[in-house]
RNA sequence: GUGGAUGUAGCUCAGCUGGUUAGAGCGCCAGGUUGUGGCCCUGGAGGUCGAGGGUUCGAAUCCCUUCGUUCACCCCA
């Protein structure tokens, strides 16, 4: 341990990526504000029991993912490894449901789980997400997931491929579970040892492990297709057609299934095949039992969760993120201790005028300070020299042109507007 | 949790089969102007060679342990 570094799978976003960061969070919110989605900010930590209930206590991330601890009072909290539960939960608390109508909600913030980092995987990471919820129509689905395509888009991203899928619903998907298990049981000894153990536990898993031997056999398998009850295939067929209606291509991955138990019908990932292993930006479906499960009323829902990181990854790759500059428009330049006071009241002056203005601190030579104006990208430098201010004067100086003029102290504003580059002039 | 790669100055890296004071480029600081940046020149600061142990006359270099990073498995965003 060091108590220098942060701790493992975690990172320090710097100013400068920050910049890039707030501009990504700006657009992101923008979007889905404009489609009628309202952000909403749960706490970091829920109580543990929301996300046993919630996501499954056989998946993955419940059984050894979790950031649990006890507090003070004895309550066992998590930090949030996702953020539908939470969702839901506030939706529940807040009786949502009663204000008739479906409710959108979205949320963008920290997410922890305690993985193994690689590439594009963190333990604390940052996922935003949507949340419709109290509407079964295959219009939600199919509006959620043009949504999802159409934020990538305007961000600038083409080329990810959608995947898609449907898991039927409880009913169909308990028939089709039986079949799936009576068609390896005979050959399960050709299973790898964790699809031996997903056969007992949640054997739909099998389907998406990528061990050779076992995509062999799943390749055999029955399709969860086939055992679709009417109302199932029904609504793939919607969420398919009005797809195809906005020409959102997808690909059919009929042996998609994802980790958290809660999904129900659609479910689909947003995929970057160039961000290597882990390479889905974003993943979604519907959840039709989740606010039951969780104490609340029996209300459908759907949504996505799209994560950060590798959007950002991604947008970097494709050279989608544009050029932020921290530089300053002046650079005042106190060329001895008297003149100190006198440097910080133009500072404070020009900053009250809405200019970006950094202050020399300590009356260095005009040599360094021209330097460190130099190096902080300032178009302007405002030099406070004796000479000039025997005659309440001082000089600015064009850094790019290297021009420079005396100025009346009482003009400086004025003359600053006036002699910044026409692209500072806003 | 498993496996591979890796860890030398602020950054990017070089240091061959172990041999005396550990290097380069960039960056930083200063000087080359008595009040003038960017280019150039000169000089300087900065490293317990991730940490701990071992082998050896001698270890950045070999061995072990450990920590971190990274990539993959797994899982997912």
């Amino acid at each position: 341990m060091s108590l220098t570094v942060s701790p493992r799978g975690t990172y320090d976003i710097m100013p400068d990526q920050a910049l890039a960061w707030q501009w990504m969070e700006i657009n992101i919110r923008e979007i889905l504000v404009a489609y009628g989605y309202g952000e909403i900010r749960t706490p970091i930590f829920e109580h543990t029991e929301l996300f046993l209930r919630g996501i499954g206590e056989t998946t993955d991330i419940v059984e050894k993912e979790m950031y649990s601890f006890t507090d003070k009072g004895g309550r066992s909290l998590t930090l949030r490894p996702e953020g539908t539960a939470p969702v839901v939960r506030a939706y529940i608390q807040h009786k949502l449901h009663g204000q008739g109508g479906s409710t959108k909600l979205f949320y963008l913030g920290p997410m922890f789980r305690q993985e193994r980092p690689q590439a594009g995987r963190f333990r604390q990471f940052h996922q935003f997400g949507v949340e419709l919820i109290g509407e079964d129509s295959p219009v939600a689905d199919a509006e959620v997931i043009v949504l999802a395509h159409e934020l990538y888009r305007q961000l600038g991203l083409t080329g990810l491929e959608i995947y898609l899928n449907t898991v039927g619903c409880p009913v169909c998907r308990q028939e089709y579970k039986k079949a799936l298990i009576t068609s390896l049981k005979n050959s399960s000894d050709q299973l790898c040892p964790s699809c031996r153990l997903r056969l007992e536990k949640n054997p739909l898993r099998v389907l998406d492990c990528k061990e050779a031997s076992c995509q062999a056999l799943t390749a055999q398998a029955p399709s969860l297709h086939d055992f679709l009850c009417q109302d199932c295939r029904d609504h793939f067929q919607q969420v398919r057609k009005l797809l195809d209606q906005v020409q959102v291509k997808y690909k059919i991955q009929p042996k998609l299934v994802r980790g958290l138990d809660y999904y129900t019908r659609t479910v689909f990932e947003v995929i970057n095949h160039d961000l290597g292993a882990q390479n889905a930006i974003c993943g979604g479906g519907r959840y039709d039992g989740l606010v039951e499960e969780c104490g609340g009323p029996s209300v459908p829902g759907v949504g996505f969760a799209s994560g950060m990181e590798r959007l950002f990854m991604t947008l970097e790759q494709k050279g989608l993120l544009p050029a932020f500059s921290r530089a300053p428009q002046v650079y005042i330049i106190p060329l001895s201790a008297e003149l100190t006071t006198v440097s910080f009241e133009a500072a404070f002056i020009l900053r009250q005028k809405g200019f970006k203005v950094e202050l020399g601190y300590a009356p260095k030579s005009l040599k360094a300070q021209l330097k460190a104006a130099n190096k902080s990208g300032a178009p302007l430098a405002v030099i406070i020299g004796e000479d000039e201010w025997q005659d309440r004067q001082v000089t600015i100086r064009q850094m790019y042109e290297g021009n420079q003029l005396r100025v009346d102290w009482a003009d400086l504003a004025v003359q600053v507007a006036q002699l910044l580059p026409p692209a500072e002039q806003d």
